[in-house]
DNA sequence: CTGAAAGCGCTAACAA
DNA sequence: TTGTTAGCGCTTTCAG
C-alpha cells in the first residue's frame, strides 16, 4: 500500500481514483461519483473526496474514461503550417474556443503533404479525438478520406468535396473579384494575378472571382498573366520577380494567398519597384504590418477570426448537441478591400 | 458478430484488434504481434494481419494502450499565446520534430493566465502526455508546480526556478546589451527601454542587459526612462505614445519584446514621427516584415527555430534515452544585431 | 510459432 | 446513500 506525505507530491506511482478511495475511506465508485457530482452522494462525502483529490492531487486518467466509451476532450487541428499570421490567427481563435468548451486541441502541421496528414489523422483517430478541423492537403489519401468518416468533422477555407459536408471559408470569388474590379477601376488593364493551383478550391474560386471581374467590367483579358503555383512564399517571390523583369511587366499585380502576399512584397521590395508609381499591389489578407509596408499596403482584409470563432462554436455545439439545427455549409462573405497607398492609377495608358 | 464490407468503410462502431482477428482467423494476441513486428511471428501470418488491418481501416486505440502503462505518445505545447510570428515559429518548429519522432503535439494557449494554465496542464496530466514543452507563465499555481513534477518538461524562453531544471532560452542579458550599445556608440543617451515587466524572467534578464550596457560605456543613467508592462501590442503602443508625447522624449527606443516591438512602431507610424530623425528605434526579434518597417527596422534576431529545434530534440530523445547524458541547462547565445534604418546618430547632442 | 488470460483505471448496472 | 462487479481494447506473461 502507498503512503503519501500531505505536503510533498512527489510520490512518483500515478495516483488512482483507487488511492484515493483508500486515502478516504470510501469505495472507489463513490469517488467517480463524487467527482461527476452525482446526486446521490451527500455533500459531506463528496467535501471529503474533494479535500482528498486535492491534497494527493489526483487527476482523473483520460485513457480509462475514453476506453469506457467516453469522449476524450481532445479535438484535432490539421493545418498546412502555423508560422504564418493567417494559420496562426485560426490556431489562436480555436483553442481559445475550444478551452472554454472543455477540450484539448491537438495541433497537426501537414506542410500541404497528403502523407504526413495521413499520418497524423491515424493519430487523431488512435486518440479517439471527438472532432476535427481541417484544412485539407491536395491529393487526400482515399485512407485519410475513410478515417475521417468515421470522425466529426468541419473543413476550413479549402473544400475537398470527398470529405464531409461541413465548410466554413470565405467567399474567395467575390474578394478577388473585387480586389481585381478596384485595379481595373483605377484604369489598369495589364494585370498579373498570382495565386493558388487550380486543384486548390480556394485557388480555382480566386481566380475565378479575378476573371470574372474582367468579364462584370466588359473587358477580354488579352493583356493578362496568370502565375498559378503553390500557395508559398516562395512561389510568390518567383512569380513576382519574373513578372517584373519580364519585357512587358503588369502595371499591377494582384495576390491571391497570404504567403504568396509576402513573397511578391519580398521580391518587389528587393528589386527596388516603385509603388504604386510603376506598379500597384493588392495584397491578400490583412496582418497588422500591411499599414507599414511602404506607404500602405491596400489587400482584401479577411474576417478570419470571425471566420474561426464562429466556425469552432458551431462545430463545438454540434459534437454534444447531437447534430444540431445549425446548417451545414457556410460561407462567411465579409471579407472587405482595404485601400492604401500601393495602389493608383497606371503611369501611362495601356489601351489606347 | 460483425460484418465487413470489403470496399466500404462506413461500418460504424469502432474496429478493434478483435475484428482484425476474427477476419484474419488468428488471435488478438497475434494481431498485436503482427502489428509490433514481434519476431516469432510468421512473415506470412504478419503479412496477411496487415492486409487486413488496411483493409478494415483499423488503428490503434491509444487509450487501451495507455492504460497498460504505455506511452501516450504526445506532447503537450503550452504557450501565452499563438497569433504572432515569434510564438508561432516556435509552435512550428516543435511541431514537425515532433511529427518526425512519431509524437503529436497537444497546443494550449494560456493568455498568460495562471489558471488557464493550471487547467490545462491538468488536462495534458489527464492525457498522460509524454513530456511537456512550456513558457511558462508568471504566478504559476503550486498545484500546477506539483503536477509537472510528475511530468518530464522543459522550459523555454522564461525561467521559473520553482519547476524543473531544464530550460532553453535565448541570452537575454546580451541580446539587449548589444542593442544599447549599439545606440550609445551612435551618440544616444536619452534613450528609452520599453520592456516587459521584472516578474518575468526575460523582462528581468532583458533590463540588466539594458543597464549594464551603460555600465560598459561608464555611463550614468541620468536621462534614462525605463517603462516596463505586460509584454503586449497594447502596452509598447502605450509606452511608445507616452515617451513620444513627453515634454522631454527620448531619442531613442529600445524594445525588449516581440509584442511590445509591434506596439511601438504602431504607435510611432501613426504618430508620423520621423524615423531614425527624431528617433531611433531597435526592435526585439525579426520576423521577415522588419525589412518593411519604414526604411528597415533595426533589430535584435533572435534565433528562435534553431532554438525550438535543438530544444524539440534534446527533449524528445532524452525522453526515449531515458533521461541521456545531455546537460540540463542551456542558452543559445546566438542572437545578432541586424542594423537597418531606424537608428542613426541623433539630431542634436543631448550631453554637452 | 500461436493462443488464453490477466489486468491497466475507470464508469455504470446491479446489489445492498 | 454507498459498495460490488463487469468489462472497454490492448499488451504481456505463461501455456501450449
Amino acid at each position: 500500500m502507498k503512503k503519501f506525505s500531505t505536503t510533498s507530491h512527489d510520490e512518483s506511482s500515478i495516483i488512482t481514483a483507487r488511492d484515493v478511495a483508500e486515502e478516504s475511506g470510501v469505495s472507489i465508485s463513490t469517488v467517480g461519483r463524487a467527482l461527476n457530482d452525482d446526486a446521490r452522494i451527500s455533500a459531506r462525502t463528496i467535501a471529503h473526496v474533494r479535500e482528498v483529490v486535492d491534497r494527493l492531487g489526483y487527476v482523473q486518467s483520460m485513457a480509462a474514461r475514453v476506453m469506457k466509451g467516453g469522449s476524450s476532450k481532445q479535438i484535432g487541428l490539421v493545418l498546412p503550417n502555423i508560422n504564418n499570421d493567417f494559420y496562426s490567427t485560426i490556431a489562436q481563435s480555436i483553442s481559445k474556443c475550444c478551452e472554454r468548451e472543455g477540450y484539448s486541441l491537438v495541433l497537426s502541421v501537414t506542410d500541404d503533404n497528403r502523407d504526413s496528414e495521413l499520418q497524423q489523422i491515424r493519430d487523431l483517430a488512435g486518440a479517439k479525438v471527438s472532432g476535427i478541423f481541417i484544412v485539407p492537403s491536395i491529393g487526400t489519401h482515399a485512407e485519410t478520406i475513410n478515417l475521417l468518416k468515421r470522425i466529426p468533422h468541419v473543413q476550413l477555407l479549402r473544400n475537398n468535396r470527398k470529405l464531409g459536408a461541413d465548410w466554413f471559408g470565405i467567399d474567395d470569388k467575390q474578394c478577388l473579384r473585387d480586389a481585381t474590379s478596384h485595379l481595373i477601376q483605377l484604369g489598369h488593364r495589364r494585370i498579373a494575378y498570382i495565386g493558388g493551383l487550380e486543384k486548390y478550391s480556394t485557388g480555382s474560386n480566386r481566380r475565378s472571382g479575378f476573371r470574372s471581374a474582367f468579364k462584370d467590367a466588359g473587358l477580354a483579358m488579352r493583356s493578362v498573366t496568370e502565375e498559378l503555383g503553390q500557395p508559398s512564399m516562395n512561389f510568390g517571390r518567383e512569380a513576382a520577380a519574373r513578372l517584373v523583369n519580364s519585357i512587358r511587366p503588369p502595371t499591377a499585380i494582384v495576390c491571391a494567398g497570404a504567403q504568396i502576399t509576402s513573397g511578391v512584397l519580398d521580391a518587389v521590395t528587393s528589386l527596388n519597384v516603385k509603388v504604386p508609381r510603376d506598379l500597384s499591389i493588392v495584397g491578400f489578407s490583412d496582418p497588422f504590418w500591411c499599414k507599414f509596408w511602404g506607404q500602405g499596403l491596400t489587400t482584401i482584409r479577411l474576417p478570419i477570426d470571425e471566420l474561426a470563432t464562429t466556425c469552432a462554436y458551431w462545430f463545438l455545439h454540434s459534437l454534444s448537441n447531437e447534430k444540431s439545427i445549425y446548417p451545414s455549409h457556410n460561407i462567411a462573405t465579409s471579407s472587405i478591400l482595404v485601400v492604401r497607398n500601393s495602389t493608383a492609377r497606371p503611369k501611362q495608358k495601356t489601351t489606347k
